[in-house]
This record gives C-alpha cells, structure tokens and sequence, in this order.
DNA sequence: ATGTCC
C-alpha cells in the first residue's frame, strides 16, 4: 500500500483497486500504527457514496471492519450507505468533564475519602447491574426518546446541564421500536453504570493551560479539581450493533454493495434497513447519554457530601457516532468511530457563551498519564472532527500479560493516584504502556489543524470500570 | 466495547 506523506501531520493513501477517494491519515511518522488499521482506512474508501476520504485521526488502531480513529462521510442523496461498524459496538461512547469550585491542595486530605465513596457509589464492572432507581423496564423507551433529558427532568441534573450537552442531552431521530427485547432487557438493569474495559471515572487536577481565554471560557483553571466519566450504551449498544450487522449482512446483496471485509456490512442511509439502524442507533445514544448524567448526580452526591463542592458540567461528547449533517450544500451521513465532533466557532450547534471558542472536547488518556481538553477550529480538515484518546498499541491479552493488576494499582499509589479497581484484570489490561502517548497524539491533532489545545489535566484518583 | 460464541 503506497503512504505519502504530503505535510509534517497528513499522509494520504493514494486510491487503489475498488477505492472511491483516497484514504487520508492525520498522524506523525512515529504514530504510524499498524498495516491493518491502514488496510482498514483504504477498506473504508470503497463504501458506496463515501466522499472526499476516508479519515483517520492520530489515536488510529485497528477496530472492527472500520479503523478506531475513523471518521468517514457519506452523500445521502448519492446512494451513500450507513454501517454499524462505523459508529462501533459502544454506540454514543463519550466522554463529559465536570469542573469542581475546588483546589488540588483543597483535596488533598480527603482525596481517600473521596475515592472510597466514589467506589461504592459508581455501579461497574462487566455485566453487573448497577441499576438505578430511575427507569423500571416501562420508563426505559423515555430514556431512549430522551436521553439526559429525562434524567434531568426526573431531577436527576439541573437544566443548565443540557446546555452543556452535545444535541442538548438527546438526539433526535430515535426510534425505540428498532431496539430489540433482547437489547432492551440487556439495557433496562444498566441505566446509570460505568462499564468495563477503558471506562473510567476519574478525579482530576488542571496542570497546564494551553488558551487562556477558552480555559477560563470553559471554566477551567489551574490547580482546579474536576471529574472526567468515560463511559457507553453498555449492552444495549453492543446489542443493538450486532443485530444490525447481521441484518445488513444480509441484506447488502440485494442493494447489490459489495464490501472487502464483512465486518463493513452496510446499507443505504435511505433504506429500510438504514433507516431502522439510524433509528435504533440514536436511541442507544440517549442511553448512553442519561447513563453519563446518572454518574454524574451521583458523583456530585459525593462530592457535596465529602467536601462541600459542587460539580458544574463543562461539556459532553460522544465519540461513537453516524450523524446526518449538512456539508457544503450536501446530506451527509458522517461516521464517527474513535473520533469527536469538534465543532468550530460560530457554529450554530454551540450555546451562545461558548460561541466564539468552539466545542469542548474531551481527550481521555491513560491511568497514569494526562488527559487533555481540545477545542473545535475554524476550517477543520474532516468535517469538524479530531481525535479521542491516546489509542491502543498493545492488545488487551498483550497488556494484561505485562503486568499484574496489583503490581500496577501499587505502582500508581506510589505515584500519589488513588485506584479503586472492579477487576484485578481489567485494571492490568489498561496499563498505561498499552497506550500511545497522549500528548504526542494531541500534538499531533492541533499539527494536523483539527483541534486547538486548551488544557492538560492528570489522575489523582481513579474509579475503574 | 461486550452476558469476550447464537
């Protein structure tokens, strides 16, 4: 496969064989990952009605059939399809940042106290419950409508809490009737837990500002503790995706598409099948949404009830998504898999005090090391998207085979970071060496014109899924 | 990511 770089940060994959456009990767040389994830770029490049690239980010590695770090666009009107292997198995990932009216040294001696109350009262792990009192099953289709809506209005938030949310706290479109028994059964005992895997609860400190007026714009400064959650739809996305990949599957034959790679399975964004995925995806967004509102109450709980602080919410992003957007006069059908929208000043998208800044995002890093807050730019190059995180480099087993969970929970104490682990395992599989450098990939975002760079925060504290 | 295989 022929790789050029064309700047210091944009490398293209020149068309070859059923590719439509080229394949387009914003990374540095040392950030190059794998040839399957650039194979799976090019992969992507073939999907009927895709336009201009096929984009990657500089946190891409190999995912299922799309590349995470993927961002790829699809003109509606021109047969363009939808795959749910563009969006992910965790519909709606996303990632929300909570400022707290509080120092680090303010902290300090309560931080145990803190994280012990964090652990009890944060639901997690792999398939445990952590249900909450608020939907039985029969609420569960207005948490699908609604989203962080509902959760705000059965006062589970305050209002300005959906102004601070990307779609206002829910995404219009969903169609519960698309979610399967199964799926609403595997999601009904889920509302409001963290998850597993790289999902994470996290009490953080602002070590660097980048942008004075966006940090302040944002209501960041240093020194300032706040909360970051990363979390899913759970089961319900994961659900959700895989009936819809074997429908598509399917079905991609009579639409007469033909795909390099099964795991890309498609269909016209207009077509029943199409239709029913978008339907079914918007309303896992919802849950996944409320389920970031419903951690959030309760960590504000426990901050208000350990250190007197309250916790306003800066932003909240999903990372895991398709959405039909309007582009240069087109209907697009935009695939976001490991890649956030960053929406540019000005935008209409915005609330009016953000305006003149651009979109808060969020850049999750590892345990260990640092995450940072980005902000969207005028005349971004992949329709207003950037990265979402550092980006694997070694694989789970490869991880966890690196290192014992205990080893590395004493290795962070001894570093001053607070771990309350749910699973020995999942704590060594996130090992902060499975992970590109963070800032390298952030650098390598703000080099490539995608993001601007606002502020730099590290773990004192972490509660992980 | 995920009742780590319907």
């Amino acid at each position: 496969m022929k790789l050029v770089q064309e700047t210091p940060f944009r490398f293209r994959i020149e068309r070859h064989g059923p590719m439509r456009v080229p394949g387009v990767v914003f990374t540095t040389p040392d950030l190059l990952p794998e040839e399957e994830a650039l194979r799976q770029v090019a992969n992507v490049a073939t999907l009927p009605g895709i336009v201009r690239a096929s984009y990657a980010m500089p946190d891409l590695h190999w995912g299922y059939g799309f590349p995470i770090g993927g961002v790829a666009a699809t003109d509606v009107a021109a047969g363009g399809v939808v795959s749910p292997g563009g969006v992910g198995f965790d519909i709606s990932c996303g990632v929300r940042l909570l400022a707290a009216d509080l120092l680090r040294e303010q902290l300090a001696p309560r931080l145990n106290r803190l994280m012990d109350e964090l652990d009890l009262a944060t639901p997690r792990g792999l398939g445990r419950g952590g249900v909450w009192p608020l939907p039985g099953s029969a609420q569960l289709g207005r948490v699908l409508r609604e989203g962080a809506r509902y959760a705000v209005e059965q006062g589970h938030g305050v209002p300005r809490d959906l102004d601070r949310c990307e779609d206002q706290g829910a995404v219009a479109g969903a169609d519960p009737a698309q979610v399967s028994g199964r799926a609403v059964e595997r999601g009904a005992v889920q509302v409001g837990s963290l998850g597993s895997g790289n999902h994470f609860l996290e009490v953080q400190a602002v070590t660097e500002i980048y942008d004075a007026e966006v940090a302040a714009a944002f209501g960041l400064r240093l020194g300032q503790v706040c909360v970051m959650i990363h979390c899913g739809s759970r089961g319900l996305g994961h659900q959700i995706c895989s009936e819809h990949v074997r429908s598509m599957d399917k079905a991609m034959a009579r639409y007469g598409i033909h795909v390099p790679d099964r795991q890309l399975a498609c269909a016209p964004v207009d077509s029943p099948e199409g239709r029913a995925y978008l339907g079914a995806m918007a309303a896992a967004a919802n849950y996944g949404r409320a389920n970031r509102q419903l951690l959030s109450e309760a960590a504000r709980r426990v901050f208000e009830r350990v250190t007197g602080a309250a916790l306003d919410l800066v932003y909240d992003v999903s990372h895991n998504m398709a959405k039909l957007e309007e582009h240069d006069g087109h209907r697009l059908c935009v695939h976001r898999k490991g890649a956030t929208l960053a929406l540019p000043p000005h935008h209409p998208g915005l609330p009016a005090d953000l305006a003149p800044f651009g979109q808060p995002v969020f850049i999750p890093g590892t345990m260990g090391t640092a995450s940072h807050v980005l902000t969207g730019v005028a005349d971004g190059p992949a329709f207003h998207s950037t990265c979402h995180g550092a980006g694997r480099v070694q694989s789970r087993h490869q991880a966890a085979r690196s290192i014992q969970g205990r080893d590395l929970r004493d290795r962070l104490e001894a570093r001053g970071i607070a771990v309350r682990a749910s699973s020995w395992r999942g704590l060594s599989e996130e090992t902060p060496t499975a992970y590109k450098d963070v800032d390298a990939v952030v650098a390598a975002g703000v080099g490539a014109g995608l993001c601007g760079n606002v502020a730099r925060l590290v773990p004192l504290g972490v509660v992980k899924g």
